[in-house]
DNA sequence: CTGAAAGCGCTTACAG
DNA sequence: CTGAAAGCGCTTACAG
């Protein structure tokens, strides 16, 4: 019932819990004979290592902590993956925080999981609110990296990719196309920094080409189909409708799609959709979408790479990471009809 | 630099670590002065709790462990959710490992767990090996459930549905519609227990109809989008391909309709396809997805809440919950046409 | 190569 | 209401 400890192993080989204790970490440093003996008495009695223990005794951490908006879209998961997969790796276990773009329960989640002892942290974006807080992380000797942004200050590691550029050179594809009249639909810009850099993105390519900005053409939603379908619902009834739209997540370019085919008309003959992030099944819609590739798994996989570093000592230097994003064209942008462009 | 500890709380106030310990765990018992004494001087230094070391002092756990395929498909993001956000509101920190469909890996993630003092586990389904460590894991005082299947075994907590009514259903669904050549395209059943029982559905519903069953109707495959759209491929290029196709899960439906469009084909007119899992993005499918809704989230909530249960106690009785699915008609099925027919 | 002892940060009877 | 002491399971200089 109750659990085999290393004191009943040292107990039953008899030998010292510290013999034992070698023969898990550093079996080299125990006598060959006494050392296979031990093996043997744990063996048999089912001992079980207890990590959390030996952390806390050799004042290490073994726990990584990560904070996403929410684990319910697909949007973060090949984040996570990577995440998950390099830190395994390197014998490490990954909590989640979901923080639902919140920055007081991003606090909460940062003050719980410095309670767990993590070893490191791992921040999807950085709320204004926030920076203090992993500057603290920092000074208390856990290293905390920021992904899915690039960042000003020059003191907080990041392994991002540029957001702004990113919509940046979608908007300015769209505008290559010929479409003057491109709407927005958008996640919460207003609450989350790098949403707002795609929307500055956006806003830029068309200031460069002379096209005025249309309020009327913004939309800013949540990241769930269902408003992505009203967000384009509403752009369609607009006296004067936008002949291309930029959805600048998947999620809300698929419900866009939804909506566009309910009002019988084509992708992209009569209206073209571009989307964000090149979520797995975007290459399966149809028509296929044309949106933009964010390097998610790599970001993941770097940033835990980076938390090892720093665990391992180098944690004096600051390191920052911006990745490429990638245009990636498939079918459902083109250019529009003769007579909705206005000549 | 170094980390505050209750020891230093406790010289800087004055009193002993008991009393400090006292002020965060039942501050009713501590004098009003003293505790607001030390209240403030643990503001002032910013004392974090460390709950790792707690939990190693009065035995106890607050880890909940979480074994699922993958992270990386949707399908499970709603369990995970629901056993997050119940885990999380009785202050337990959640783990998740990928398991891959591999029983062997399943196995390691459970000692990992249990090096890392879970409080208790879910699994994703029952493989045939781990049936064993289960009990061990009882046996250990790990209390323990299995969602996203039903089980035999009555000693053995589950909060599942049941596999083969829900495939059975949806294949007398077709059956219903006139369908008698029935494609399915189904997940790893060799591997997999509750993908066999789908399997199994399948089977009982042809054969209640005496619709002889053909091999060739059925692929076995990863739950990926290309394997979908693959094997949806080959069914179609059949001397006489089927005239309905379930794929026993969304994601494969998706795959396959990509195929049926590539090929020139509607749906249903030409071909039907029911899916599986009911998973958001169906409904904004082109057409609107039929399938089978799986309690995904309700499961995961409903298997931390019975691990809770069992932690307070009452772990002497097995709990089994068989929860309901529901089928989802939407748009992608109808009767086949009257020339496919055979009479 | 091995053991005794002190310690990781916190808790909890027990005694006062 | 409070403190001294033993303990959770493991580790690590130190000494031999």
């Amino acid at each position: 019932m109750g659990k085999i400890t290393i004191k009943e192993i040292a107990k039953l080989a008899g030998v010292s819990n510290a013999t034992v204790s070698r023969v898990i970490h550093s079996p080299h440093l125990v006598n060959q004979k006494t050392r296979e003996r031990i093996q043997q008495v744990m063996e048999s009695n089912n001992y079980v290592y207890d990590a959390v223990a030996g952390d806390l005794s050799r004042k290490k951490a073994s726990v990584i902590g990560l904070i996403i908006p929410t684990i319910k879209n697909s949007i973060f998961s090949s984040t996570v993956y990577g995440i998950q997969e390099k830190a395994e790796e390197g014998g490490y276990t990954t909590i989640i925080g979901n923080s639902n773009y919140d920055t007081k329960s991003e606090l909460n989640i940062m003050t719980l999981f410095q309670q767990r002892r993590i070893a490191g942290l791992i921040l999807t974006g950085l709320s204004e609110g926030v920076s203090k807080r992993i500057r603290e992380f920092m000074q208390l000797g856990i290293p905390s990296v920021v992904t899915w942004e690039k960042l000003d200050s020059s003191d907080i590691c990041y392994a991002g990719f540029d957001n702004f550029k990113a919509a940046y050179s979608m908007t300015n594809h769209l505008i290559g196309l010929r479409h003057k009249r491109i709407g927005l639909i958008i996640g919460p810009y207003t609450r989350v920094r790098r949403v707002r850099s795609r929307l500055d993105g956006y806003k830029t390519a068309l200031n460069e080409h002379s096209i005025p900005f249309d309020s009327d053409f913004i939309f800013e939603s949540e990241y769930t189909l269902v408003d992505g379908k009203e967000a384009m619902q509403r752009l369609l009834s607009l006296p004067d409708p936008p002949t291309a739209v930029f959805a600048a997540s998947d999620v809300l370019a698929m419900g866009a799609l939804t909506a566009v085919k309910e009002n019988g008309l084509r992708v992209p003959q009569d209206i073209s959709i571009a989307g964000f992030d090149d979520l797995d099944f975007t290459a399966y819609l149809d028509p296929p979408l044309t949106t933009v590739r964010i390097p998610a798994f790599e970001m993941g996989q770097l940033a835990v790479k980076m938390l090892f570093e720093m665990i391992d000592g180098e944690m004096n230097q600051v390191r920052q990471y911006c990745l490429d994003t990638d245009l990636i064209i498939r079918q459902s942008c083109a250019e529009p009809a003769l007579d909705n462009i206005s000549l």
